[in-house]
RNA sequence: GCGCCAGUAGCUCAGCUGGAUAGAGCAACUGCCUUCUAAGCAGUAGGUCAGGGGUUCGAGUCCCUUCUGGCGUGCCA
């Protein structure tokens, strides 16, 4: 189903056309005056030019070839050359109808679905979820969804921080508290315990702990280095660790991610890129675009093309180490090899963009990616506090997830048991709902590459631009449809006969430009602008409208399928920004 | 030094390829609940779009420049 801009500026380029001028100026746009008109088409204007015309005889040349045409109801020429549209109230209901009817509301699917993997979470294990984490989490799930939407195959990898120094260091410490444990035994050949040593709550403890020691500890630091390495030579007894924190951990993951609604269709980490690592370097070799460098292992990628210094990628430090950015390569091989992705998108923080400007060069270079695939970063800003500095805890540290969701999850069931409206047994449930609204939609509702502030007293407060504002006009939507008895369909919709039915109208047209912006751009946050004019056009309409006291059955099934027809656009909406509405709130 | 990003109402943010009077929300003030959830709706007030040049019929938007802030800039991830 075509979007109806492109429907009516078909129409209006016709009559361009029709009139002796070039159709391409008959573009429609959505018109920036709305007490004026719904559409407008500025082409008369760039058309004067061209043409050495006055743009409003242009205007007026045209708008006469349109007349007695049944997509409008009004049709004008303005100084110094606008073209002002409003739609038929019928045309408008036909064309809402048979959104209603359509698969995605008539949103068009990619003509071409590629194979889309996005790298987002990168979470290290043994170590809590953090703030840090969040954006990448919320951001890379409603990019997952929004592409999935639009008919790719997604797969979703959550690409863990499970190899470097850190495992080292949670080994030796380890090895320091429990010195007689059988994995540090050279000599034992049985099977090691199926009991982990060590429960999450340790491991959070122990990674802390053995990463300040090795700060003023130069032998403890040392020893963790050494473990490293056994550990990356296939050490038996290190490696059996290794699995023991992985299951853990990754257990514990699953569980914070699950209470996020962000879920992975892969569950791999750096561990799983490191067998590629040796052929790939050997393979890089052999194509001779490597170089030593200060004792380092670097391939250069600096173009002719760069105005700006891109230093060479290190992918083998001068002590023999391998680094992110080999890991990242090796990665992508794996990827390419399991996958076959027509793109690879990477959610992470936007320092890292460096990295990945050299990363994506090298991949290109030693062949590992071929042309047609797309590779992509998208780096977003930091979560700030009220201060404008970097989200902190009261006393400074860095503020685990689950305390945040905690304090957020607080603040709206205080709301709700004010409230008395959710059954108790519900309030669990409910305030849970709210609180993902607010965070995610406090956070998606910002472009972003954009840093942004977070405020728990404005995100959660249940007014303004916020994730509870648009649940709480599809709570009310829902309640209207709990106590309708008759058949609902959008084949009942009855032309608009008040402003805010047809402005709610209008307002539901605007789904597939939303969404395709959203979609193209990697920007959820055009879906948050999209629902909340949605959900204010909603909002106006149900407080002039008084649809269950309607007495007139045909007008009462035309409100009742209007509003059932927002409830499922902002519900499908908010699931692509990954949350849910409850019942009542 | 070089590079990237940002600077719009008191605060937090929109502003699509340059188009009509720069928009929301919060905070402030004023109305509207015996009627489908007032977590709503309607309204008032609030701006030299960081400063200065330029391009043109028209600039928050494009170009140049200055200022301010953030980030990055070879062996962390």
């Amino acid at each position: 189903m075509k979007k109806i801009a492109e429907l009516i500026s078909g129409r209006v380029s016709q009559a361009f056309e029709a009139a002796g001028f070039d159709p391409a100026y008959g573009k429609v746009t959505v018109s920036n005056r709305p007490d004026l008109c719904e559409y407008q088409c500025n082409g008369a204007m760039p058309a004067a030019k061209v043409y050495h015309r006055a743009p409003i005889q242009i205007a007026q040349a045209v708008a006469a070839q349109l007349e007695g045409e049944a997509m409008f109801s009004m049709v004008s020429a303005v100084n110094p050359g606008f073209l002002n549209f409003n739609l038929s109230p019928a045309w408008l209901r036909d064309y809402v109808a048979e959104m209603g009817r359509s698969d995605r509301f008539g949103l068009e699917a990619e003509a071409n679905p590629r194979t889309i993997v996005i790298d987002y979470g990168g979470p290290n294990v043994a170590k809590p979820l953090h703030v840090g984490h969040l954006r990448s989490a919320i951001i890379g799930e409603s990019l997952k969804r929004i592409d999935r939407y639009f008919g790719n195959q997604v797969i979703g990898d959550i690409h863990m921080g499970d190899w470097g120094l850190q495992m080292g260091l949670i080994i030796e410490e380890v090895h320091e508290r429990q010195p007689d444990l059988p994995y540090f035994d050279p000599d034992f050949t049985g099977d090691y315990p199926a009991e982990a040593p060590f429960t999450i709550s340790e491991l959070e403890e122990i990674y802390p702990c053995a990463s300040g020691k090795s700060k003023v500890d130069e032998d403890f630091a040392r020893r963790a280095h050494d473990a490293t390495y056994k550990l990356q030579q296939g050490d038996r007894g290190y490696r059996a660790i290794w699995d023991h924190i992985m299951r853990i951990s990754v257990a514990d993951l699953k569980k914070n991610y699950d209470n996020l609604s962000v879920s992975f269709d892969a569950w791999l980490g750096e561990s799983d890129a490191q067998p590629y690592i040796p052929a790939m370097l050997e393979d890089m070799k052999a194509q001779g675009i490597t170089t030593e460098s200060e004792g380092a292992l670097v391939i250069d990628v600096q173009e002719e093309t760069d105005t700006k210094e891109v230093p060479p990628c290190i992918l083998v430090k001068s002590d023999g180490a391998t680094l992110y950015a080999t890991t990242d390569l090796a990665t992508l091989i794996q990827r390419m090899q399991d996958f076959h992705p027509g793109k690879v998108l990477y959610i992470t923080d936007k320092r890292q963009a460096l990295h990945f400007e050299q990363v994506f060069r090298a991949a290109r270079k030693a062949k590992i990616v071929p042309a047609e695939t797309e590779l992509q970063h998208l780096g977003f800003g930091t979560m700030n506090g009220k201060d404008g500095k970097p989200f902190k805890t009261r006393q400074g540290g860095v503020m685990r997830l689950e305390v945040l969701i905690g304090e957020v999850t607080d603040y709206v069931r205080r709301k709700i048991t004010e409230n008395q409206v959710v059954a108790a047994e519900e309030v669990e449930d409910t305030a849970r709902r709210i609180a993902m609204a607010a965070l995610k939609y406090g956070d998606l509702s910002n472009q972003p590459t954009k840093d942004y502030v977070f405020d728990l007293e404005r995100f959660a407060a249940f007014e303004g631009n916020t994730g509870p504002y648009i649940l709480y006009t599809i709570v009310r939507i829902k309640s209207i449809l709990s106590k309708y008895q008759g058949q609902v369909s959008s084949d009942k919709l009855l032309p608009p006969e008040t402003k805010e039915a047809k402005d709610l109208m209008l307002a539901l047209t605007g789904f597939a430009d939303a969404l395709q912006q959203a979609y193209q751009d990697n920007a959820p946050n055009d879906i948050c602008g999209y629902i909340y004019s949605l959900a204010g056009a909603a909002n106006k309409f149900y407080h002039e409208t008084r649809i269950l006291a309607e007495p007139d059955q045909e007008k009462q099934a035309g409100y009742v399928a209007l509003m059932d027809l927002t409830r499922q656009v902002l519900e499908t909406c908010i699931d692509l920004l990954g949350f849910e509405a409850p019942e009542r709130m």
